[in-house]
DNA sequence: AACCTTGTTGGACGCTCGTACAACAAGTGC
DNA sequence: GCACTTGTTGTACGAGCGTCCAACAAGGTT
């Protein structure tokens, strides 16, 4: 009788890959109260002590879930706009609403987003992936709305809105799946922002006036 | 010499009351991951055991810290529209502006709110009283725009709309201040709201359809 | 002044945490 | 089939966690 193997050892990126995977099930499923190393570690399949064999801490790891959640979303907006074509009003239209495409708008996806919202205050390194990520998507934003002929003024307060506007239903998806369905999110997302594009967002002065 | 007094006896409001504001600190400060019931109880000035005495356990006084900081919104935008007078559309304008007051749009504020959402997934009881304070938020919202005259159809989507935006721009005003003020935030709120409530969202079919 | 109620403390309990590290073994080159 | 590299395990450690509870003392009552 062959004894089999105890363990099998694997490629460094795809070990990487499946702790960062599990990482983001944990996160999903019990929160950062319960992404522990242990926790993440057995999501896995593997010991605690690996862990530390691929990342510094556990910091680490998160941030590095963090990042590549972020890509992945980037990653299907992006093919999202690709795929829609020439026009600029439809190139705006498919960002938005892939926004709320199932591979995206699942409320796994989104409670490992909440996950690192909690994080952003304390954590400075979480902060800068939360600006480079947030920074990045305004401003395809604000190139897809200029495109579309909005004023230079409006860009930058449009693009917070639908921003703001995304991520707001975003969060009640996650929160309240049984109040809020994917499609009828995307649905409000595409009437808001048809509205939000046809009135220009400086009729009030600025802030500063 | 009169030695004195190694603590004082407060009200058993009081106290109550003085963890529940420092589990909010804690919230604001450290997240979900610092608040311990010891990190609370050094917050507050008092001995860890204390805590126990007064919440059935760390859950508890999160959910009751919860429950106080809805209050304390609900209160504050209550009292908005109420000084806002009797036109509808001057009600709705100060339900939506109230909530980037300084009072309201505080980072601390929004920081502990952040770390509420943080826990909805994982606790029932957290999640429950998201739908409550949700639902409110929501239904006194529909009620302001039914009175500004807009078609019982559009109600929903309206609301849901406006409070994802709400909910979007407090969450961008919490995470990153530097990129985002509170009286811009406002004058977005403003204009959004406008461009929402001159279009009826409905022009769009329902998901089902 | 003696007493009672109870808010409050401080320490003990068993547990899980993150980290470090020596020992082990899977796969590879020779 | 041997040696070598290194991915992987298991354990040990100190610190911090939530919870419990006996003892203490502050403040009001009699």
């Amino acid at each position: 009788m062959t004894t089999q193997p105890a363990f099998r050892r694997s490629e460094p990126d795809a070990r990487r890959l499946s702790l960062i995977e599990a990482c983001a099930r944990v996160l999903a499923r019990e929160g950062i109260a319960g992404a522990s190393v242990r926790t993440i570690a057995v999501e896995a399949g593997v010991s605690a002590g690996l862990v530390g064999h691929y990342f510094a801490g556990v910091d680490a790891l998160i941030a590095a879930t963090y990042a590549h959640t972020g890509a992945r979303v980037d990653g299907a907006l992006e093919a999202a706009v690709r795929a829609a074509g020439e026009d600029p009003r439809d190139r705006l239209e498919a960002f938005v609403t892939a926004s709320f495409a199932a591979s995206i708008a699942d409320p796994e996806l989104l409670a490992t987003w909440i996950a690192f919202w909690s994080l952003v205050r304390a954590r400075p390194e979480i902060a800068a992936l939360h600006d480079e990520q947030y920074g990045g998507f305004r401003g395809q934003l604000e190139k897809l709305l200029a495109d579309c002929g909005l004023p230079a003024t409006a860009l930058r307060r449009t693009a917070i809105a639908i921003t703001a506007l995304v991520d707001g239903l975003w969060l009640e998806l996650c929160l309240s799946p049984r109040e809020l369905a994917a499609d009828e999110a995307a649905a409000i997302a595409r009437d808001a922002l048809a509205a939000l594009t046809s009135t220009a967002l400086t009729s009030t002065a600025p802030a500063a006036g």
